[in-house]
RNA sequence: AUGGAAUUAGUUCAGUUUGGUAGAAGGCUUGAUUUGGGAUCAAGAGGUCACAGGUUCAAAUCCUGUUUUCCCGACCA
């Protein structure tokens, strides 16, 4: 009986899908993929899936990454490898495995990490004498290493990343947002002061920032994670919060101050200055293949994937219309122009129809479309059409193309920033009482902007509330009221509060 | 964690109640005609029914265990 009526949800749902068909301006909705006001986990995978971004795998929780994905990662790794270069990091490889010993010489960490490490006990068919662990973070080889480099004042600082995969038990998983491996960078630095390792996590986390915002175009909020939500072993937590599309947060990006707290129990000792033998300090910072799904659930809609244009794998899809002669030839022309110009352009001159490879390439996300057809070509014009809203634009072939489509790529870039940045505000709610939290969270969830004593014990109050947390506490502060939201005692802080991925 | 749903063609699913020849759509291939929002016709290829046991003359179908996916929780980037 219960299984009947679950079939006849599935068969009435297929049904409101179809009636979404109709035109909708002069585009159509996507057959392949679920409206994402219908049931965003599913559009969520869908899109996934049917842009090619990712498949899932065998093993729970691992998935392989297609071209198309892997493309993504590829550029957002330009971007910040070019900037962490720029400021004198080196990158390096550590191993993928960690003694235990060396682990659990930090106890806040190997506590933190622990019921998620995954470990190897044998080699072959021998049990190991000690168990490996696979790296889930790699604080704890640097620190064994810098340990032994690091002699004087003059060694420092030692500004190291590197690029690599890491695996952490996850017991629920998602693509990209969750999974058991995934691909980040982890950049771990060393230095003579306090002050200098300061500068360090705070100069990281603007460099997140600045990839988010002007190559992602996402909006996010930087800010200092609570006691309670830092890193297993920091003395704090820098972080890049934004927001999604379905009002759930995503912890983007972290930079973390680790102060003396590894470099103690990992004997990284120097000669100062003044001759006298300190402990370094540190900072560690990392982003991972998860921004990919904050991509997509930011900028993505009903037809799929929307990629922001300056971190595109392929910018422009150029559709010759018909086979005649000089159709193809006009595309071929356009085509290289913008390819001599560092724009990623590239012909689709299958045998599909046109209507085909429109709405397949607004599923891969690919932000503009130029047509060209007969018609075109006899009034001296070709179409461009912006993946982010769907206005076409009628171009004079005697106008500068290359210039078009960048200025085209820069407004796109601003009008999806702004789109999301005005979702966020729309999004975020000023509270002054529980209630007010519940309603809101109930209702439309988003960002909570509340005030806080300080206290663990209210903090935790909020996770009745849909499994809310603190996400950080903003560096942009206001001063909202005078007491804590929970408690009513003295506020110390404005805390940015949500639910999260 | 516990719980719920699912797992059959590259995809979406039917077939399981009541064991008896492996199905549909769409996708793919080939050819022709087409081409400005998911084309038409014709022919063709494609499945160890997730895996491992068990019951039976006979298992996609019944039983047991496992895998992976989704939902609900707890944890985390």
């Amino acid at each position: 009986m219960f299984i009947k009526k679950e079939k006849f949800l599935i068969i009435s749902r297929t049904f409101f899908d179809k009636l979404y068909l109709r035109k909708w301006g002069n585009i159509m909705k996507n057959k392949m993929i679920t409206s994402r006001d219908i049931d965003f986990a599913k559009w969520y995978t869908d899109i996934v899936l049917n842009a090619r971004l990712a498949a899932y795998s065998n093993v729970k929780g691992c998935i392989i990454l297609e071209p198309k994905g892997y493309a993504i990662w590829e550029n957002i790794q330009k971007v910040l490898d070019k900037k962490f270069k720029e400021l004198g990091h080196q990158n390096v490889y550590m191993p993928l495995f960690i003694p235990e010993n060396l682990l659990n010489k930090e106890s806040d960490h190997v506590e933190g990490f622990a019921p998620e490490v995954a470990w190897v006990t044998k080699g072959g068919s021998k049990e190991l004498e000690e168990k490996l662990c696979v790296r889930p973070t790699s604080e704890t080889l640097f620190c064994d290493h810098f340990a032994k480099i690091v002699t004087s004042y003059r060694d420092l600082p030692k500004l190291y990343n590197q690029w690599c995969s890491v695996v952490r038990w996850e017991k629920e998983t998602r693509p990209f947002l969750r999974t058991r491996e995934f691909l980040w960078q982890e950049g771990h630095t060393i230095h003579e002061t306090k002050e200098e390792a300061e500068k360090e996590a705070y100069q990281m986390l603007e460099v997140y920032k600045d990839l988010f915002e002007n190559y992602l175009a996402i909006p996010v909020i930087t800010g200092q994670k609570t006691e309670k939500e830092k890193f297993a072993g920091a003395e704090y937590t820098l972080t890049v919060e934004a927001l999604m599309y379905n009002g759930v947060s995503l912890q983007s990006a972290t930079s973390h101050y680790l102060g003396q707290n590894f470099s103690i129990p990992f004997n990284i000792k120097f000669t100062n200055r003044n001759n006298e033998l300190e402990y370094v300090y540190q900072t560690s910072w990392g982003t991972t293949t998860r921004i990919i799904g904050a991509i997509i659930m930011v900028h993505g809609d009903d037809n799929g994937l929307v990629l922001p244009p300056f971190i595109a794998p392929q910018q422009v899809v150029i559709i010759p219309i018909g086979k005649e002669k000089e159709v193809i030839e006009k595309a071929k022309e356009i085509n290289q122009t913008l390819n001599e110009n560092n724009i990623v352009s590239f012909i689709d001159d299958s045998d599909k129809t046109p209507g085909f490879k429109f709405a397949e390439h607004e599923m891969n996300g690919i932000p503009i479309r130029i047509e060209i057809g007969p018609k075109d070509l006899a009034n001296n014009q070709i179409i461009i059409v912006r993946r982010d809203n769907y206005k076409k634009e009628v171009i004079p072939l005697d106008i500068d193309i290359v210039q078009k489509i960048k200025d085209t790529m820069t407004i796109m870039h601003k009008d999806m920033f702004n789109k999301a940045k005005e979702r966020n505000e729309s999004k975020t709610y000023v509270c002054r009482n529980m209630q007010e939290v519940e309603d809101v969270m109930k209702t439309n969830p988003g960002f909570v902007k509340a005030m806080w004593c300080g206290k663990e014990e209210c903090e935790t109050k909020f996770k009745e509330i849909k499994g809310m947390k603190s996400r950080c506490i903003p560096f942009e502060q206001e001063q909202l009221d005078d007491k804590c939201i929970c408690c009513g005692k003295k506020a110390k802080h404005m805390v940015i509060w949500g639910i999260q991925y």
